[in-house]
RNA sequence: GGAGGGGUACUCAAGCGGUCAACGAGGGCAGACUGUAAAUCUGCUGGCUAAGCCUACGUAGGUUCGAAUCCUACCCCCUCCA
């Protein structure tokens, strides 16, 4: 491969653009000289296959790797996965079986592949090499690190503060990733904000190793829709890839305008100049929820395509906009054996509400419609053979007939 | 091994014999307003054959007219000392 000086700073432009940190530049710039595609690991957790647009932040850059010509290594970590990353949650993580795993692994690689080269992809399972170290090895890992760097860690050194429980083997983990970077010869690791240190272990460990250090670099983590918390499904705050448009041109139509643009910053493929003219525009007093359209139809266009996204837009105008229904209602018959049903049992077994009282609560809140009128007397029967839209709240229907 | 602290609803966190289906906050849901935004205001937030009843405060018993609150045993968690 060929490749020049102004090439070099062109890919380096590139693969800097939106990242959080890249340790260190000068190193990064080096192995590009070298002329051979780079080993760019990302790793992936197998408990959660369902790949929100948070996740794509980094599959975006691991495209444009690709696009650089270099090689991602897409690392499942099925036996890291045991441990379960110790950053922020507590919750201990049930083993999966060998087939739940490569059925997670198929899942993502359907998903992820609306964005990556598969020519240019390598999965890989850590458990491999990790199975293969056993004890021993993992008590020599083990012996390359000591307790007061493991506990440089944020969240280990917030924990070991705030007198917050620390089980040993979750510094198996930090270890575990790295020993990854060594089995796999990286050249580059990625990883969000969160993953900094265990991406330094890697080049720790790797130095140890006899191998030159991987570079690092990591991206900003995507905020959910609340604009506070991270992008997570546990958080229900989360546009997963395979939602249908109108699903995601919904939850992206709710997220406030300040969060806006951080999603057009991080997801969008727009160049900053387009960013930086829109910025213009809606100072000067163009509506925002245009542009937030916008921002919604280059998702779904990414995720489904055009005529999808156009779709969406429109439904999306009708329902809220004008305030009409949705067309694909869900259809539920109601067997009562000919004596009619209470309202709120009928919303219930519509799935509208999780219980007969819930749906009480809605009544009496205002929250309830039938076929758009607003109803009120929490007694009411449905007869046998009534049938109309019931509604709770703004988007649940249904159409329900009464036998 | 010793000493101490703790387990309460989705989460955090009060309560420490009746007025507790359980304060408060967060989250969530609904209503108003709207751009299904933010902000704001209001209400709701265990279940049911629903002005009544049933199940809930780690588990199992006990004391009491009455327990989340007291007693006993057990389980689990955390801290400190060894």
């Amino acid at each position: 491969m060929e490749t020049h000086m102004i090439d070099i700073q062109q890919a380096l432009d590139l693969i800097a653009r939106g990242t959080d940190d890249i340790i260190k530049l000068e190193e990064l710039e080096d192995r590009l000289k070298l002329g051979r595609p780079l080993r760019v690991k990302v790793g992936f957790d197998p408990t959660a296959p369902d790949l929100h647009i948070g996740h794509t932040v980094i599959i975006n850059k691991m495209r444009q790797f690709q696009d650089l010509g270099h090689t991602i290594i897409f690392l499942i970590g099925d036996f890291t996965g045991l441990i379960g990353d110790p950053s922020g949650k507590s919750a201990t993580r049930k083993p999966l079986t060998p087939e739940q795993v490569r059925e997670n692994a198929e899942t993502y690689a359907q998903q992820v592949f609306k964005i990556l080269d598969r020519e240019k992809t390598e999965i890989r399972f850590n458990s491999e090499w990790l199975n293969e170290l056993g004890s021993v090895g993992m008590i020599h890992l083990a012996a390359r690190y000591t307790v007061a760097r493991m506990l440089e860690r944020d969240d280990f050194e917030a924990r070991f503060k705030n007198n917050q429980p620390i089980s040993i083997h979750e510094f198996l983990y930090p270890l575990a990733q790295g020993y990854d970077s060594v089995a796999l010869e990286c050249d580059v690791e990625m990883g969000g904000t969160d993953q900094k240190f265990n991406l330094h272990v890697g080049r720790h460990l790797q130095q140890h190793y006899g191998q030159p250090p991987q570079v690092i670099i990591t991206l900003p983590l995507l905020e959910g829709l609340d604009g506070v918390q991270k992008m997570s499904k546990s958080l229900n705050n989360y546009v997963g890839i395979t939602d249908s448009p109108d699903e995601m041109f919904g939850k992206l139509m709710s997220i406030s305008d300040e969060l806006m643009w951080r999603y057009f910053d991080l997801l969008s493929f727009r160049s900053n100049e387009d960013l930086a003219a829109l910025k213009a525009e809606v100072e000067g007093g163009r509506n925002p929820r245009d542009v937030k359209f916008l921002l919604c139809e280059e998702l779904i266009e990414r995720f489904h395509n055009a005529g999808a996204a156009v779709a969406a837009r429109e439904s999306f105008i009708a329902r809220f906009q004008q305030g009409q229904m949705p067309d694909d209602i869900p259809e539920n018959t109601l067997e009562t054996g000919g004596d009619g049903i209470g309202l709120a049992a009928a919303l219930s077994q519509c799935g509208l509400v999780s219980s007969n009282s819930e749906a009480f609560r809605m009544i009496q809140q205002g929250g309830v419609r039938i076929d758009g009128e607003k109803v009120s007397d929490r007694t009411l029967r449905l007869e046998a053979g009534f049938s109309g839209v019931l509604q709770v709240g703004k988007r649940k229907f249904c159409k329900a007939h009464v036998e």
